[in-house]
DNA sequence: CAAACTAATATGTCGGAGTAATATAAAGGA
DNA sequence: TCCTTTATATTACTCCGACATATTAGTTTG
């Protein structure tokens, strides 16, 4: 982890390990004789590329709020030197964060975190970052909320426009779901492909993107109510009866359906998330 | 721009030189005769970086078609060598199209374009480039649709929440609006000022973050509409009604008001761009 | 006191060298 | 014949060191 350490005003993050808690310590400097470096060595998956995982780490120090916005990183070459990465890899990183908002670079001023409002937090990485740490049950709400909004309203322009294939698509996940549980991952992937076959009927490219990004992140707290205990409810038959009004073209019944649902689900999983 | 060649199945982008739209060409350089690479120098404004007006280019060609997903780029030295950048400058361009989702890049495979339903199409600058060239008709249909489910979502949550702040900005916003008229910068900044507050008194951060996304892309339709012709219908009252119900605590009134406006924008914007 | 100029500093850009990963082709075994 | 394993070539990935550029802060000058 990186000490964080702010001036007055606009607020400086200095990149340094946890051990040298000394200010003023170059990181290269040789204060340490044998390489006992306890070097911050950014470590990745097999499939994920280094600034990948820089990235991935100074996002999540950025969203869980240990970079607040206003602060500014330390320059590049102190910071690379710190996560002993070569400077290309660390502006790679920043790159990214910068595209998606989190942070702005300008010459002579460094690199410093972006206000809370310029962040995509729609974004599918910004929130996996999100929640991969405890995520603030505030925006967790939002989500949700955004959810009730979008989702029955999909389901209604699902009922008018869906084709025999859509049906047929639903059809296949509701199956999935019933043979698997919700509480294995082919029964979630399954839960997924049918709220994806519904949006997938709507003919709308940005209700899809947008839910699938929710989606994304509903799929993470499911998960977490996972973990906490059972659900004690069987999801299928709420399922069933938005796919029925989805198939009889019922526009009313498919929304109202479809807002039943999404409600169960945030009342599960606040219960979850207090307990 | 750069050539498009296509192989059978997974198709190659070949990036070679071709004579600029923009007319930035070198004078000196501008008949080169023996080596006739009239280098297609990627200019940049003065804020923007070189890896940023990199990723503009690419962006708005694969968006709009120009780059189709599957196609694989030319190796980053030939492709940055073409375009005369380092490839430094390239790559961090490529990263920022990766985080974006419009490519992925692989060792040996190279960096090729991916599927549409990868794309976050709601990113601020993926809508940004969407509409920089002429945008799909159905696309913006979609996005429209969108706005028409959330916004009239938002006031009525905003009906319900918002406090003395909020309607003092609103206020603000529609005087504004009355004293500029839409076909001016001032005006079209007010209209936006007065929907962010709306958003703003609904205290969700991801309806605040996706209709800022939608409201950038609508203003562009907006300015293309003032581009055919005048606006016949004086909008503010309509924005007045939506005003009156959010003051009153209308929750109906205030979704009501506000599917209406959305509503007329729609019509109006889909007149004036078949005409 | 204000405007213009100078200097310092951090990001931006560059080109090249070497490493790691992976798809394709070749070789071997069932 | 088909599948598995190995080898290889291509490509992105990473690193490095240098220079260019932009922006701020301080200094000088009117």
């Amino acid at each position: 982890m990186l000490k964080v350490v702010r001036k007055d005003g606009g607020g400086e993050v200095h990149a340094m390990s946890d051990s040298m808690t000394n200010g003023d310590a170059p990181p290269g400097a040789a204060t340490d004789i044998g390489s006992e470096e306890a070097a911050p060595k950014v470590k990745r998956g097999t499939g994920r590329r280094l600034h990948g995982a820089i990235a991935h780490k100074l996002g999540a120090a950025i969203v869980s709020g240990e970079y607040r916005p206003g602060d500014t990183l330390s320059g590049e070459v102190a910071f690379s030197e710190a996560l002993d990465v070569s400077r290309s890899a660390y502006r790679e990183a920043v790159q990214v964060l910068s595209a998606k908002g989190l942070v702005e670079s300008r010459p002579k001023t460094g690199t410093r975190v972006l206000p809370r409002h310029r962040w995509n937090l729609l974004d599918p990485d910004v929130l996996a970052w999100a929640f991969s740490g405890e995520p603030d049950i505030q925006f967790v709400r939002s989500l949700f909320e955004l959810r009730s909004i979008v989702e029955p309203a999909a389901a209604r322009l699902a009922a008018e426009r869906r084709d025999k294939a859509d049906l047929k698509e639903m059809r296949d996940a509701l199956g999935a779901m019933r043979r698997h549980t919700l509480a294995t991952d082919a029964g979630r992937a399954a839960d997924r492909d049918f709220h994806n076959a519904v949006l997938a009927a709507t003919r709308n490219d940005a209700l899809v993107v947008l839910t699938a990004s929710i989606g994304a992140a509903v799929a993470w707290t499911t998960q977490f109510k996972q973990r906490s205990r059972a659900l004690p409810r069987n999801p299928v038959p709420d399922h069933v009866k938005v796919y029925d009004a989805i198939a009889a073209g019922d526009v009313e019944g498919a929304g109202e359906a479809m807002r039943l649902l999404v409600d169960l689900a945030l009342e599960d999983t606040r219960s979850a998330m207090k307990g």
